[in-house]
RNA sequence: GCCACCGUAGCUCAGCCGGUAGAGCAACGCACUCGUAAUGCGUAGGUCAGGAGUUCGAUUCUCCUCGGUGGCUCCA
């Protein structure tokens, strides 16, 4: 005899089992009708779930969050009925719900083409139409299995044994059409939203394994409503406004081409932003404690054998090789600190030692992942490494906690993912020392009431590591910042100290970055302001520009003034409109205009507009200096 | 590396079924000297990514290579 109480506090009492469908019934028929499934004590649940205790439920609707994951879960399956009913003999295999939307996973010896899409989808609607009802059953594991083995979809048949023993077997059936299925779904077809829209074919490989077969991945998006849908496909066009790749171009800061791939040439304007968070880092970096070296780029083979390198990593170095000598181009500066960590013996007084370099590194990325600035072949890391003793860790890793949170904060950046990552398969040192470097991470991430997640097995093969990652435009994670924990590099390259008691030790060494490649940071930072970059980090932070010729000295005076205070200052004398000009540098995203005509030159002051459109009116020299230093004290 | 798609002027793009290419912006020239997001007129600009093949003829069809895009895998 069940009670169920409602969101609104109000009971009712039932003498036999009942389904939310039930329920929604005896509230009103609209909300029966609006009805896609049921919460019974915060779970979402089938509309024909029957309840047969006492339970706190309620009726999702399409105004409800929870709508969102069931009508993508079910755009999934409409989808994959839609691609087996086009495309007979196609596999299916597995189709979640993801964020915006979902995917589906096919097995097919053709590949689908983008007009197979648009076929798919309408199919998608046809189905919608058709309101076919959705059901569960419980299916008997082995009768499954001879089922889906029988109609040839082997995939099933391995998703049915993954299954644990414990759970039953579950299948959705849509008028003909059923999928292996935990749910929950909607009560049919027909309340599936016709807000969605498959977006782009991928390759993805089976279970995720690369020693397996690629599967044809459909990504979809899915919403509750048009207004929805077409909101998110303005959202999504917004942000690829934003692609790193386009504004490099847009702003010329930085091109690549086909004979250096994964290689940035910088331009001007690119690399003055590169230099300034370059010295900016540099600051900071002295004024923690840093050393700043600058080490080969061009090393003998020997000793990334030696480090673990070669092994690990052989295919991914470039090499050369000089006089029947082989080299390795500097994949990473690790194996390069400690021979000048080595260099002399060194003394517990000496520790913890703090090494930096901006590095430039060069590793043979496989060609499909290469991406813009955020994964190229060559980049320059803002490395250091931290030689200390067990009992330095907890207080160097909260040291580097704060300094990177610093540093974010003056770029911009608040909301930061945090991953801990622990040991890999492929890994040295005991698990002794692991559970120690992992405790000790932990620790500190704890000690600093951050938020983390967990990434078991995704550490580096010599230790665990702290990620710190920011999202690009699209939302795509990139990892900038991280402190990784290293028990077995320093004992491989042979690195010690003498200890108080006059014992010779192997210190620690803590592998960090907090930027992680200037390269990417820049992307995340280009992105992050869609290109109108604060004014300390613009490489151009005025443009004074005359109305007509007669102007032109008085500008060269004010920007000469401007620039002998240390601004990034340019002139704009061509014989253009002022309103072409404002455009123009508008565009490039200038943060100052100054507009000088008569008036101003008369008076002695500039007309200083933002890239805003802000108008700030006509202001001394001296005024606008002040602003300027206030922007660049205020970072942000 | 794997799957799919793409590669036309400096940039953004058009070019149906094979008959050696066009627009806008930018560049250059001339006129205009102008007050807060595009002055007008004119000129020039391309081995259609590279290579091979089919064909009387290939930017267009086929194959290979390179590069890019979106995913997947990987990421010291």
């Amino acid at each position: 005899m069940p009670t169920i109480t409602l969101p609104d506090g109000s009971q009712r009492t039932y003498d036999h089992p009942v389904t939310p469908a039930e329920i929604a019934a005896d509230i009103g028929p609209g909300l029966a009708r609006a009805m896609l499934a049921g919460k019974v004590d915060g779970k979402v649940v089938d509309a024909d779930h029957p309840i047969d205790h006492d339970a706190e439920v309620a009726i999702v609707t399409d105004r409800d969050e929870e709508a969102l994951e069931l009508i993508r879960h079910d755009a999934a399956h409409v989808m994959a009925q839609a691609v087996q009913e086009l495309y007979p003999g196609t596999q299916v295999t597995i189709g979640p719900a993801i964020e915006d939307g979902f995917y589906y996973d096919f097995a097919r010896e053709e590949p689908f083409t983008p007009e197979d899409l648009k076929k798919i989808e309408d199919r998608m609607r046809e189905i919608v139409g058709r309101d076919l009802p959705i059901r569960r059953e419980v299916w008997d594991r082995e009768e499954a299995k001879k089922v889906f083995s029988e109609l040839g979809e082997h995939y099933k048949v391995e998703i049915i044994d993954a299954i644990p023993e414990d759970e039953p077997v579950t299948v959705y059936r849509q008028g003909d059409w059923f999928d292996v299925c935990r749910g929950p779904h909607l009560p049919s077809t027909g309340k599936l939203p016709k807000a969605f829209k498959l977006m782009k074919l991928a390759g993805a490989y089976w279970r995720g394994d690369s020693n397996n077969e690629m599967l044809q991945r459909i990504y979809g998006t899915a919403w509750r409503n048009k207004k929805e849908l077409k909101a998110y496909l303005h959202r999504l066009e917004e942000a690829e406004k934003r692609d790193h790749r386009k504004i490099g171009k847009a702003l010329d800061l930085f091109h690549t081409q086909e004979e250096a791939p994964g290689m940035v040439f910088w331009h001007d304007k690119g690399w003055q932003i590169y230099l300034t968070v370059q010295e900016y880092v540099r600051a900071k970096l002295r004024e923690h404690g840093y050393q700043e070296v600058h080490t080969p780029e061009i090393i003998d083979r020997s000793l990334w054998e030696k480090s673990g390198h070669w092994e690990k990593f052989g295919d991914m170095i470039f090499t050369t090789h000089s006089e029947h000598r082989d080299y390795a181009i500097k994949p990473m500066n690790c194996p390069a600190h400690v021979q000048i960590y080595n260099h002399g013996l060194r003394s517990y007084r000496d520790l913890p030692l703090r090494l930096a370099e901006f590095g430039s590194c060069h590793r043979n990325e496989p060609s499909g992942t290469l991406h813009g600035l955020m994964r190229v072949r060559n980049f320059v890391q803002d490395d250091a490494h931290i030689f200390c003793t067990e009992e330095q860790i907890l207080d160097e890793v909260s040291a580097f906690i704060d300094l990177l949170f610093e540093v974010y904060r003056d770029f911009g950046f608040d909301e930061v993912l945090i991953k801990l990552s622990t040991r890999p398969e492929k890994r040295v040192g005991s698990d002794e020392l692991w559970d120690k470097a992992e405790k000790a991470l932990a620790d500190a991430l704890e000690h600093k009431g951050l938020e983390w997640e967990l990434q078991p097995g995704e550490g580096a093969f010599y230790g665990p590591k702290i990620e710190f990652s920011l999202k690009d435009c699209l939302g795509r994670v990139w990892q900038l910042g991280t402190i990784q924990l290293d028990f077995s590099m320093p004992a491989r390259l042979g690195a010690h100290y003498i200890a108080e008691d006059n014992s010779k030790q192997v210190p620690v060494m803590l592998h960090r970055a907090i930027l992680g490649s200037l390269e990417r940071f820049i992307g995340i930072l280009l992105e992050h302001y869609a290109g109108a970059l604060p004014v300390w980090l613009s490489p151009v932070q005025a443009v004074v520009m005359n109305i007509t010729d007669k102007q032109a000295p008085y500008v060269e005076k004010v920007a000469e003034a401007l620039k002998k205070q240390g601004f990034r200052v340019q002139t704009d004398l061509r014989n253009e409109k002022i309103g072409f000009k404002i455009r123009e540098h508008t565009l490039q995203r200038v943060p100052y205009l100054l507009v000088t005509g008569d008036r101003e030159v008369e008076e002695g002051t500039v007309a200083v507009r933002t890239r805003s459109g802000e108008d700030l009116g006509a202001m001394s020299v001296e005024a606008f200096i002040e602003r300027l230093e206030q922007d660049l004290a205020e970072r942000n």
